[in-house]
DNA sequence: GAGTGGTCTAGACCACGGT
DNA sequence: CCGTGGTCTAGACCACTCC
């Protein structure tokens, strides 16, 4: 039986692993084979095996313990049922479900410059010229959130507003010569602004949840400062952490 | 020049890296040596070099381009103001700042067996006896955030509330046999209940943060379940992603 | 003391970037 | 084409858990 997955043998290891893990395979013991054992039922070396078990256990499927094995953590409901955030597609991602219409309508569309208030805000330095886009996204009629969008004209050049309706992420990978590397998220709860009212089918809520994106190119340069504001009671964010020593 | 940092060379060179990558050695290039020459400079092989690249990575400062090398990313505010994730100890780990007064009030606790609609919340088995404990947080005599625990009490044996007053994880690490491995973190942003009104100081804002920590042993586990609610504006939360090809 | 995972070495070949 | 990071090997020693 040869399983061919990915190029990469430690890939094809994972995921043979997690299947059997989520089969129950290793119930009795609740611990994976050693990476000893691993190694020759595989055929590869321990390190290989160990870059396996690395992402499982990225992936909060397992925690290893020196001296004693590859501990299998207890399953629960979220392992199914949330998404991992890491999208580099914006909204599209969070709403993962099936049968929904997503629009997306540009409120606002022009190019600035970074001053000194504007600065603080979003890390870019003062003077810098920038699209500045607005977008409501409105998914089965209903306006759940809307993004404050910064590009470094520097970098995103000759953007418009037909590129932002069509998608600025397809024009910067397919025209555009760079690539989309990493980005920093940071997430908070916060009062609603008038701005909030007006835009987002809030009902009677007052607050927003805020999710700032900061996007870099392959080249290190931040280039996107992207701000989400959304509804509450429709996304959700699962991280996995584990104690150090 | 001898350095000494933790046992691990790989922390070491992590550590060295860091400073050098923040003093902007390597403003000229925005590129970091090549892992051959850091192998050679810090006298080990590639793969110590790439391991310290990796915590680099982890951490958001660098990003590695086959063919061309590790980019330093550009740092932004962020880089500085925000804590992450990752803590075991509620919210202490939350209010970073100085000269802060925390209290906790105990506001409810009591051992009760786990049935069908709370199975269905917090993941633990139908029948399972568990102790239940509210806690309220107050920070400069304002009501932040409260928690609502379960803990497995076939896990957690003989809790009291004179335990849970002091502190549920010094117990659990001195004089229970067992240690704290990872935990499982879901976030989102809800409407607030009558609950949430009655114990926080929302003031006029009418939604909550909601944080749910699921922590495991080092068997692999399950013995917490925590939901936090907490109000707007004071709190945020840090990630960073990679696109993986 | 036996066996486990954690660290580390010194090589090798491959895929990709820049020239 | 050369140099880069990405993958992988086959060893070694150490720190820890468990009996």
């Amino acid at each position: 039986m040869k399983m061919r997955m990915a190029g990469n043998k430690f890939e094809a290891i994972y995921t043979a692993l997690k299947a059997e893990i989520t089969e129950g395979v290793f119930n009795d013991t609740m611990l994976l084979p050693t990476e000893k054992l691993l190694a020759e039922r595989f055929g590869t070396s321990r390190n290989t095996i160990r870059r396996a078990i690395q992402l499982l256990n990225d992936e909060g499927l397992v925690y290893s313990v020196k001296g004693r094995g590859v501990v299998i953590l207890e399953s629960t409901r979220i392992d199914q049922k949330f998404f991992r955030i890491g999208n580099f597609q914006g909204l599209k991602a969070m709403s993962s479900a099936k049968n929904v219409k997503i629009q997306t309508r540009v409120q606002d569309f022009q190019e600035l410059t970074v001053d000194e208030a504007l600065s603080s805000l979003i890390s870019f330095p003062v003077g810098e010229r920038v699209y500045y886009v607005r977008r409501v996204r409105v998914v089965n009629d209903r306006a759940m959130a809307y993004d404050t969008s910064y590009f470094k004209k520097s970098i995103v050049r000759n953007l418009s507003e037909n590129i932002v309706k069509a998608s600025i992420y397809d024009y910067i990978e397919q025209t555009l010569d760079f690539k989309i590397a990493a980005s920093k998220v940071v997430l908070e709860v916060i009062s609603a602004t008038s701005k909030d009212f007006e835009l987002l089918d809030l009902s009677t809520n007052n607050c927003v949840g805020k999710l700032v994106n900061m996007v870099y190119t392959d080249m290190g340069r931040l280039f996107e400062h992207t701000t989400v504001n959304y509804i509450p009671n429709e996304y959700a964010l699962v991280t996995f952490e584990q104690k150090k020593n």
